[in-house]
DNA sequence: CATGAATGAGGATTCATTCAT
DNA sequence: AATGAATGAATCCTCATTCAT
């Protein structure tokens, strides 16, 4: 994971050298704004504002990024490109339609959980994008949201999970994993690797306690 | 609920006649101001861009709300009486306390898909608001997200529940209802009460199968 | 012409009063951008440079212009507008093809000398416009241009001209002419009615002492 | 002329050896120069665009210039130095005042389509230069029109040239010589010598066919 | 009340130039 | 001698806000 350079607040550490390699410094401009991006929103975050974290000059920015749009870019292509990575690995999960659904799920929560670059893919506003980087972007989301409600057929179809409105379920997990960013420090108690089991559960088996007699196999599923 | 002459698109008729109530007038900008918020985002929602869809000039805003930042705290306040409105209401609801979790979640639900402010709220960035308002807006969505512990452990007491981490719960279901906005269309095949109950179905139950031999009382509650 | 109130220097007046009519002020914008891009280059002149010696401030220009850009294309749209009033008019011309010519080239230079659009049409780098309007003034350029030959080539058919390239004379005359905006002041000695008439005589006549005996029809036409 | 190693688009090549000369490096920075503001403007030329041009980085201009001025002054340099080696050419050329004033013109068209250099004395803003530098161009200019005139005047006193207003005679000249630049390529059909000569008989003679009866030995005079 | 006009305070970006290696 | 990196000083442009009518 990061480094100790590389943690945002000590980012600017890769720019103390000059003649440090450019891309451990373009890492710590990405990994700086990507930072602020989350936490102040991509419009209230000026090239001063990076640049002064980073403790660097504005021109000195440029010098690694052609434009505010260009960082903005490289967030969520290296959001995209770990994303793209812990899909194929999910792809080769097996046993079950559930088992390969928590899979997913887990997954999906490490991009989360474990880089910032994950949370500016699905937190960050993508009409900030020019139409070219959007539309890839929005192909990514739809596809991690395609493949999720290919997971849960799986289940249906082979018993494991319950016939519901796949289309809802995958809204109402992704709804509830893409927010995990705003509250989740992984600098908490809870490690990424327990938060993802935990969550998943919840996700997956409700909290309801189920009725003991009368059989429930189908819950609504209306729309 | 919302009128003709106050739905976005529509709500520069409230000001075409120069006798109508200065208050309709208020709640056009406000629900209009709501709207661009949400869709765009407050720092891309420029004061004109709100003049303009109102067919009025930017003065004439200045007449109803002394800032941008008074237009946003207006949208804020109105969430928030709405979101109040609904906790008393959810709050005289009776029955187990699976129950009056799952009445609290339609009621949070229907905070969002009725009305932008209840968006607002859940959704903007409260950063832009002057500390006095944040704090308030804060203390709001503390309460929520206390509200719903308080319900969940309600539940985990009368046994209705099953015992889990309800902190984690609690922000599982936030994220998940919260992100509704994003993707509810008011005007698509479901309604928003049926919306409600089959999303609380998928969150309160899960989607597993329940495990038919062993008996699965508890689920894992780490942190 | 000008008013005293348009002139570059005084420009500023249109400014004095809030109510005064727009398209004045606009007008008068153009007309000191037109003189300081003749004078300094348009890279040279800075939004606050205009601002300045009109005496409001940046803002405000970009109340009646949204560009810089914007400015230049209305220069070029004066002078243009300008030019093809000229153009129709020098059409009109009846005689010889000599005569049209002299007419032409007469329209030409007033183009020149009465205001400052017709040289920014011709003195400024049209590689500062957008594709677009960089098409529609090139278009222009070479009409200029072939409507020229078009009476040079009339001459030489009714035999008031002779043969010659005429291409070549065409661009010796174009640059003659546009050049008038480096040298000519229109505060001078000669007006510019004066100035036109003697100008057409040197280009067209010559300044040779015609060989008197021999006959002298053709002037060599190589290229 | 310029060899093949000084030609613009190869003078990069000036710079693959180490052992080249310096000078010879700095005649390819100067020549690439030259051409781009010609071509651009000076002011829409950067550094960069003559480093990139060059293929060679930044600092390394700077090694052989002090600054971007320091490389516009070298070119005015180079122009000028080859204009007063015509200049004096011509000036020693015999015949009447016509003859010499036509010796002239061809010396300065040459200067014109020859070398780039020529065409940034005459073409590019002296506005840009520093005070010094811009004084010795700027009366380098008017020395090149004063002798137009002497010239011209001669001719008129041996009955060469007819009567005539020399000041606007020679901006005439100078203006259509000086645009020579923007319309000729070097690369067509006509060599240079033949354009000067066709050019030169252009302006001198005009193109009216001479009233053969009536005695035609003056022109208007105006101003 | 309403409006066209105007402004001060930024913010993104460029560029000639210099520094450290 | 040559380079990647860095910078200060503009420059264009936006926008919340206020003024004058």
């Amino acid at each position: 994971m990061a480094t100790s350079s590389t943690r945002p607040h000590q980012a600017h550490r890769a720019f103390a050298n000059r003649k440090r390699k450019p891309e451990l410094k373009r890492e710590a401009v990405l990994l700086t704004a990507a930072h602020l991006f989350l936490q102040e929103g991509y419009r209230r975050t000026s090239m001063e504002d990076i640049a002064d974290r980073l403790e660097i000059t504005k021109p000195a920015l440029y010098h690694y990024f052609s434009s505010k749009e260009d960082i903005l870019v490289g967030c969520y292509s290296h959001g995209i490109a770990n994303i793209l990575a812990r899909l194929d690995r999910a792809d080769k999960s097996s046993g079950s339609g559930l088992e390969r659904t928590r899979d997913f799920l887990r997954e999906w929560m490490d991009v989360i959980t474990t880089l910032e670059f994950g949370q500016c893919v699905v937190n960050l506003d993508d009409n900030e994008l020019r139409p070219a980087a959007r539309r890839e972007v929005r192909k990514l989301k739809r596809r991690m949201d395609r493949t999720l409600r290919e997971r849960i057929s799986e289940g249906v179809a082979d018993g494991t999970i319950r016939p519901c409105n796949v289309r809802l379920v995958a809204f109402a997990y992704g709804g509830a994993i893409n927010s995990i960013g705003t509250w989740y420090n992984p600098l908490g108690k809870m490690n990424h690797t327990e938060l993802a089991n935990v969550f998943t559960d919840i996700l997956v088996e409700g909290i309801s306690v189920p009725a003991p007699k009368k059989e429930r196999t189908k819950i609504s599923s209306g729309g």
